[in-house]
Formats: structure tokens, sequence, C-alpha cells
DNA sequence: CGGCTTTGACCGGCGC
DNA sequence: GCGCCGGTCAAAGCCG
């Protein structure tokens, strides 16, 4: 185990704090007291962005867990409304006998708890995750004009944590992203190998391949994968490079705010944002060079738009 | 060579 | 029982 590593999970009991804090400071309500699954239902849909402190909390709790005796004995772990992240066990035995007379609602509680954690976040939020991803498949789901994508856990051998990304339909510009089980590892030092990683859905476009291989990380790779299945979708769009270009500079200036509480909220922020920042640094420099400067299009432009502009890097 | 994406096939749950 | 649908598998091919 690296240094990293250690202080990381020393500096992510601040985070906690952070956590503590900033939902203070967006006046939050604490929920302490357990709720129905409906009512988590209700509650999740209502305050999504409580949601994300809760799936942050979550991983948080089992990441910081052996160290709790020692680090936090005088602030207990922070209880949320989210029970999600109760073993199956546990669930069963808090079920009401009524429901446990009918198999079928058993089921249908069983399917709605495997559903732990649903995030909504913006196209540019989709990168900044800390695990590798593998994408094992993709269906078009009924309904919805965008496909869903799912992912796994590429992390560590053995992990079951998944993860589904899918385009809202109300808001296409943002992503649902639906977390299931839970990661049976700490967070990776380094992310996989890329390699592989920067295929071309199509095979025929070099440029487009060299322009994805300017992109270092696997989560940018996913967003960009994401994003081209979108406009693979959505090929009839009459957004422009630039029109895009500068509806995210918008967004960006715009919810820098809510972006950055996102972001402290986010299980992507574990362990703290100084380790984060060091990590991503030369990545997002580098991305936000592409992404802003004057040289449009960028690589990241040009995989958005791969079918509707041409390859200029 | 290992790990990635893509994509058709397969499987299980559910409603009719 | 049948068909639909969502989720997963696995082969093929690509990339560093």
């Amino acid at each position: 185990m690296e240094n990293w590593d250690l202080q990381a999970v020393v500096r992510g009991c601040n985070t906690t704090a952070n956590i503590d804090e900033a939902m203070e400071n967006s006046q939050i309500p604490y929920c302490f007291a357990p709720l129905s699954i409906e009512e988590e239902d209700d509650f999740f849909h209502a305050l999504p962005q409580l949601f994300e402190a809760t799936a942050a909390s979550d991983e948080l709790e089992e990441l910081y867990k052996p160290f709790y005796p020692v680090l936090q004995p005088s602030t207990p772990p922070i209880i949320l409304a989210s029970s999600m992240s109760v073993p199956q066990e546990d669930i069963t035995v808090e079920v009401p006998k009524k429901l446990k007379e009918s198999s079928t609602i058993c089921k249908k509680i069983r399917k709605k708890q495997s559903k732990r954690v649903v995030k909504e976040v913006k196209a540019e939020d989709l990168f900044s995750d800390v695990w590798a991803w593998r994408k094992y498949g993709q269906k078009p789901i009924k309904g919805s004009p965008y496909p869903r994508s799912y992912y796994r856990c590429s992390s560590s051998k053995g992990c079951s944590a998944r993860k589904q990304v899918e385009r809202s339909c109300s808001n296409p510009e943002t992503f649902i992203i639906t977390y299931t089980a839970e990661h049976n590892h700490v967070h990776p030092t380094r992310r996989n190998s890329l390699a592989g990683s920067t295929r071309s859905k199509f095979p025929s476009s070099k440029n487009k391949n060299k322009c994805k291989s300017s992109l270092n990380s696997p989560a940018m790779t996913n967003l960009a994968a994401s994003i081209e299945e979108d406009h693979d979708v959505q090929s009839a769009s009459t957004n422009t490079v630039k029109e895009e270009a500068q509806l995210l500079l918008e967004e960006d200036e715009i919810g820098h705010e809510n972006v950055m509480l996102d972001v402290m909220l986010s299980d992507e922020m574990i362990p703290s944002l100084e380790d984060l920042d060091r990590e991503l640094e030369p990545v997002m420099d580098g991305w936000f060079l592409d992404q802003f400067s004057d040289n449009f299009p960028s690589p990241w432009f040009n995989i958005g738009h791969s079918n509707t502009v041409s390859g200029a890097c």
C-alpha cells in the first residue's frame, strides 16, 4: 500500500467533515430517521443533491469502517436517509410480515433494492470518476431514445460494482448513472491499462482514433463513448460544435457552484480533493486547454461529434 | 499480451 | 405458455 492511500484515508475523514459542512451550507436537512422504501424513493427524487451525498457517505463508511474506532471517537458516523447499502439479509429482516407473505412483493423490493444509487450528472461530470469501468453491454431502452450502457468495475478483479449510464429523457444534457452493488476494494491509486480503451466505433476513421488517443483517461473515454453513442442516436441534431461548446461554457459558469458542491459530495472525491486534484491535474489541464482554447474543435469535441464533424486534429 | 469496446445471443423476470 | 424487456455473456477485433 502506498503512502497515497494512507494519507488519503486520513484525509478522507476530513472529507466526511466536508460533506457535513457542505450539507449545512447548502441547507439540506439531515434525516436521521430510517425511511421506508417508498419514502426513500420520493426522498431521493426530491433531493438529488443529498442523494449524491448519501452515495458518498455510503462508500466513505465502507471505506473507512476499519478506522472508525480510532479516528471518529467523538464524531459518530452520519446516518443518512439512504439505507440502500444495507446487506440483503438485513433487508429481509426489516421487511414487514405482510410483505414477506408475498414473494412477488419481496422480489420487487429486492429489485428495487438492487438499484442502489442513482445520480444525475452533467456530461462534464461523467468523467470525474476515480474508478475504472469496463463497458460490457449496451441496450436500447424502450421508451427512451437513448441507449443504456452497462459498466462493471475493472479496478479490481471480482469487484461486483456496476453502473448504468443513460442519457436523461427529460433533460438530454444530463446523464443518469445508476450504481449497483458496492466496490469490494479501496479506490485504485491508478486506473487500469488504457489499452484498447481508445478503440473507435468507426474503424474507418484513423483520425478519430488519434483524437481519442489524446484522451489519457479511461473515464474520459467513457464519456466520449457515451457522447458518441448519443450522437449516434441523435444524428439529426442541429447543434454545431461551437454551439455545444458555448453551451458547455455557459453551463460551467452558471452551474459552477453547484458542480463544485456535487463534486465535493460525490464519491469521486474520495479520498480527498487535494489527492484527486494532484492526480487529475495533468489530465484536467490538458483537457481544459483542449476544451476551451481557441483551437476548436478540440479532440473532445471531435469525439462527441464524430458523426457530424470531420476530424481536425 | 492484456484490457478495452462493440454487438449479437442468451437468460430470467414479468405481464398478458 | 408466450412474448417482451432489461441485464449479462462472450466472441471478435482493436489498441498501447
